[in-house]
DNA sequence: TACTAATTTCTCTTTTTACAGAAATAACGA
DNA sequence: TCGTTATTTCTGTAAAAAGAGAAATTAGTA
């Protein structure tokens, strides 16, 4: 708790949390999911539910569940406090850390299915007559796309995550490095 | 309309569209939109919002919102059809292409907004007083991380496709070439 | 083993989102 | 200009999700 900012005007510590939250709806994760851990990522000190519950206004219920969902993504970590029996979290504060674990949290959530999916629909097709070729040639294309990306994404996602900070970093230089054309950097 | 294949048994292609109808709530996008689409991208010739309401059993007017979303998206394009008023679509085939629409859309709508809010609360952040430095780090951290994630999406989306499949196809082998370390391809 | 504190699960309410149908508007042809 | 057909906007309803509070379970302590 902050002592010397004057607690009406809204300090840019609960700006963020509340910005966080609301980008949460955009990511696919339910506010206070996202507010939570907002507020955590800015924390000095390990917190527990109740502390976070106050602190945020929400139901010691949801902070609860949104505790597990986060660790789920394993964006946060239970820390054991001396001397207090209660269970206290900390976030994962490198982002470039966390870029990886939601990175990852989304290939689990977003392709693996749609390629268990469309192996499927494919499989099937491959079986079926009188289907257009042109038709089964689409399924086909976005399989082989699906399965590219999956490989790629699970190549890049192994790499630690200082290479891949370089590497961000280089930007479309690599295009030019590697010889595989395409415009120069702009 | 397929003639061959019986109508009582599930087609591969209604499969296809019921699966990514399925996907689409996964992805953000709401299941009529996601049905919609996989449709004409299955479809060989153009469609009117009326042949796709009735072969999906969705209502016109959800339709018509569904391909303004598609629009908006560049997924799908209004095509002429000669001797017909009505407006046709069709959706775009290139499966690179329509990755590269997607994730266009996706920066726009998540990591640009998540840009101008945390730059909001670091200028207020840097004008406050008390304000614990590490917690002002952080947010230093996490503004620096958007901008470069924004700065290499933004020239790796302006890239040729095929330069960027080209890239994918050789995995975490750039690494490597690039001198920049970190294990072997595994 | 009983008591207390912490956490999770369950259920109900509120809010949001998706969707259908009706009404209104716009586009085109006679 | 009028009538017809296509499209969009509006409004109400149904379904889904988020969240709060109570109840139940678990874990630790005396």
């Amino acid at each position: 708790m902050t002592e010397i900012t004057d607690k009406n005007k809204a300090s840019s510590r609960s700006q963020f949390i509340l910005y966080w939250g609301d980008m949460g709806g955009q990511w696919g994760v339910n506010r206070s999911v996202a507010q939570i851990h907002a507020l955590l990522y800015l924390s000095t000190n390990p917190l527990n539910a109740e502390q976070i519950s106050e602190e945020l206004g929400i139901a010691r219920s949801n902070v609860s569940n949104s505790l597990k969902e986060l660790v789920g993504w394993k964006l946060i970590q239970r820390v054991p406090v001396a001397g207090d029996r209660r269970e206290h979290f900390v976030a994962e504060t490198d982002v470039w850390e966390m870029a990886l674990l939601i990175a990852r949290g989304r290939k689990e959530r977003e392709i693996d299915p749609a390629i268990r999916a469309i192996d499927m629909c494919v499989t099937q097709a491959e079986t079926e007559t009188g289907l257009d070729p042109e038709v089964l040639g689409r399924m086909h294309a976005m399989q082989d796309f699906l399965a590219t990306a999956d490989k790629w994404s699970g190549q890049m996602l192994s790499v630690p995550k200082s290479n891949l900070a370089a590497l961000m970093k280089m930007g479309n230089k690599v295009l030019t490095l590697l010889k595989i054309g395409g415009r120069q950097a702009k």
